[in-house]
DNA sequence: CCTAGATTGTGAACGTGTTCAAAAAAGGAG
DNA sequence: CTCCTTTTTTGAACACGTTCACAATCTAGG
């Protein structure tokens, strides 16, 4: 087992070079394999698939966001805490800003198992959102009002790279200023939703949200619970 | 010049009926070809790629939405004005909901000549955004504030056909729900966007989306223009 | 009708991602 | 080491979108 996994990194490392060097649709699976001095049914022995690699990369990336520690000085502020969030996040994804082009698109398909919606990556998106909600966690808001928010903050993120894949400005300077306008505007709506006046308002965005998120309901909720399949 | 035009509208008719019946990729230039009686090459004569057949959908599909008679009674509330356009479109898609999840995901890489951002559906796009647009012209809103909002409307309305794509609730009831929700979320705000007090926020935001969608500044501001290529 | 030129249609061939039967290498038990 | 099993590697082969040199068909002008 010490082999493989051996291999499968360096396939992993030719791969992703090669993707930066000349984009990911422009590397074949043969130049992979050949720059790794592999067959190719070699690589996809380790890779089920070219997108494998994208994920494999897509959760590396995931990984090295999370290793910035999370832990937020007490009495810092929500708007710095946002701040240094998105712009971080910004920064470790900038190297690789090229590959935000393949990826993104097949973000918004949920059919598409590298999708940001699909099953495969729901460990991967539920990292992504538990950055958001550890930010948002000093707020102290009820619940569901905070899954949600943490919900909205990590959708809006996928937005801002959305932006950033194509933002050609000398070092992306106009998707950070496009982070912060965003969070100046936004942040003290979070100060807002929580006076007394903003209540109703508040659980009607709350309601159409979690509507909005729940899966398909069965056409007969009655009776005893049994497992099908989800076709 | 005539049994040309006979035989794209043939092909792109086949094409389209396939991709209904089994999907988009699962749908082969050899099987459109074979569908409609023509060698593989003759498909590709009349249309130069694949994609091309759906960017012919893609703009037929647009006319019929803008084929219904967008003048909106007087007196008609902006809630109502909007809720018919939201609803017409969905009901307007319906038909083809499948080919959504092969559309939508290309809207997202602005280099993809399919994207809603690319400059090749720029016309498409901009017929969209009109649609929008009319609908919030009584609202005699100022110019740039207008020509934000109808963008705005446009960008929600892409994102709920995300989510219809995948809505697999009976008559997709739940993105029904969903537009309703929003609308009923935001058509309020406009009214009180439009008061004094609002001003300064409104402002803002504005002023924020009018930078995130300037293109890129180039270096040197002066000195005489010359037309150069943006490589 | 004929024929030259344009238009339209043909199908083999290319490069791609992916699959697979089989070969090679690596491990382990005796 | 030998034999057997498992892991890893190989490269030919498949179906796909696309291209292209060529063939068939149509259209004018004589």
């Amino acid at each position: 087992m010490k082999k493989a996994e051996l291999t499968r990194q360096h396939v992993l490392d030719t791969a992703l070079a090669l993707f930066r060097k000349r984009g990911f649709e422009e590397t074949t699976m043969r130049d992979i394999a050949r720059a790794a001095g592999l067959a190719l049914g070699a690589a996809y022995y380790h890779f089920p698939s070219k997108d494998a690699l994208l994920f494999a990369f897509y959760d590396a990336n995931q990984s090295a966001t999370e290793a910035r520690t999370r832990v937020y000085p007490t009495g810092e502020p929500l708007r710095a805490r946002l701040g240094r969030l998105f712009h971080d996040r910004l920064h470790d994804v900038a190297p690789n800003r090229t590959l935000l082009g393949a990826i993104i698109p097949r973000h918004a398909n949920p059919a598409d198992p590298v999708s940001a919606f699909s099953a495969e990556s729901a460990d991967v998106r539920a990292r992504a959102i538990a950055l958001f909600d550890a930010a948002i966690a000093p707020e102290d808001l009820p619940p569901p009002t905070r899954a949600l928010v943490a919900r909205a903050l990590w959708a809006a993120h996928l937005g801002i790279l959305i932006y950033f894949a194509d933002d050609r400005s000398p070092g992306q300077r106009k998707t950070h200023r496009l982070v912060d306008d965003v969070l100046d505007l936004v942040t003290p709506l979070v100060a807002l939703a929580r006076t007394p006046a903003a209540a109703p308002l508040v659980a009607q965005v709350v309601r159409a949200a979690s509507r909005a998120m729940q899966p398909d309901r069965r056409s007969g909720p009655r009776g005893p619970r049994s497992r099908s399949r989800a076709g």
